[in-house]
DNA sequence: CTATAGACCTGACGGC
DNA sequence: TGCCGTCAGGTCTATA
């Protein structure tokens, strides 16, 4: 499920295939794939272009290119891009097909086909990004203030990427348990101390899980198809029923906002 | 404005 | 074996 830290490991590991490239041809066969463009626009905009750079904001992938705009690559659920040798045949599940003139295609796998691809003329589509939590800039005075001006769940708060640009899912409970903060707690009811503990915490399961080169709970695959390991290190996503490490207490799965949410009962005591 | 539900999609897995 | 329900979770859109 690709989160902050597996698209940062997809950003860095597809580079080195694309950097300096020319893309030579592009195939569509999904199109609702590509949104915010026409299907034609969008492989006339790949056309013919040289990657300068791939970098990362948020949970998009950002293709630089050498005409000055830029593609954005959002994996969702299940997306994944892979980098093949030309001549070896797709992945199941390809949506769309880039051809580079170095002999390489790089591949976007989606099974569920909610992943998005989009040309953009400049940073507009950024605009309502909260700050990169692994900025120096994203201080615990930041986290503080932001989840100050809102009352519901610290939990859907989080996942919020308007307030901070990154977090999903499981890194989200990581992040509570390691902080000791039950995911229903209100956004603006943590003690200063809390605020500290949890944006100490979101940085740790961030930077501990790029080490780690994403989760592989599913369907998560890097560019050269290996897989991450950061799932072996969590406490509580998809743990239910198993005992918490730190109390021994059987690990809960409850829904918060329609998102199942893992934790433990009694580390992260209700409010 | 906020909160919530549904939609988008498909496959894996568990229970009967 | 085979069928059905649940789970997976990012984000946009519609509704209250």
């Amino acid at each position: 499920m690709p989160e902050l830290p597996e698209v940062e490991t997809v950003t860095n590991e597809i580079r080195p295939y694309v950097l300096g490239c020319r893309i030579k041809d592009v195939e569509v066969l999904w199109p609702g794939t590509v949104k915010g463009n026409t299907v034609t626009e969008f492989v006339n905009g790949l056309k013919d272009q040289i990657v300068t750079n791939v970098s990362r904001r948020g949970k998009f992938i950002v293709w630089h290119l050498s005409g000055g705009r830029r593609m954005l690559t959002h994996l969702k659920m299940t997306g994944a891009l892979i980098a093949q040798e030309a001549n070896v045949p797709p992945p199941p599940y390809n949506r769309v097909e880039i051809t580079l003139e170095n002999g390489l295609k790089i591949f976007f796998r989606d099974p569920r086909k909610f992943g998005r691809m989009r040309i953009i003329d400049h940073d507009k589509a950024f605009d309502e990004l909260g700050p990169e939590p692994l900025e120096p800039e994203f201080t615990a005075e930041v986290l503080e203030s932001l989840l100050k001006k809102r009352k519901s769940p610290i939990k859907p708060t989080l996942l919020d990427q308007t307030l901070i640009a990154g977090i999903g899912n499981m890194y989200a409970d990581e992040a509570l348990f390691e902080a000791k903060i039950h995911p229903l707690r209100a956004a603006d009811g943590l003690t200063s101390t809390e605020y500290r503990k949890l944006h100490k915490a979101i940085q740790h399961v961030l930077l501990a899980a790029i080490e780690s080169k994403g989760a592989s709970i599913s369907n998560y695959v890097r560019p050269g198809g290996e897989l991450g390991h950061a799932h072996f290190a969590f406490k509580v996503a998809h743990r239910r029923g198993e005992n918490c490490e730190r109390c021994g207490a059987p690990l809960e799965r409850i829904v918060v906002r329609g998102r199942g949410t893992y934790l433990c009962p009694k580390c992260q005591p209700h409010p």
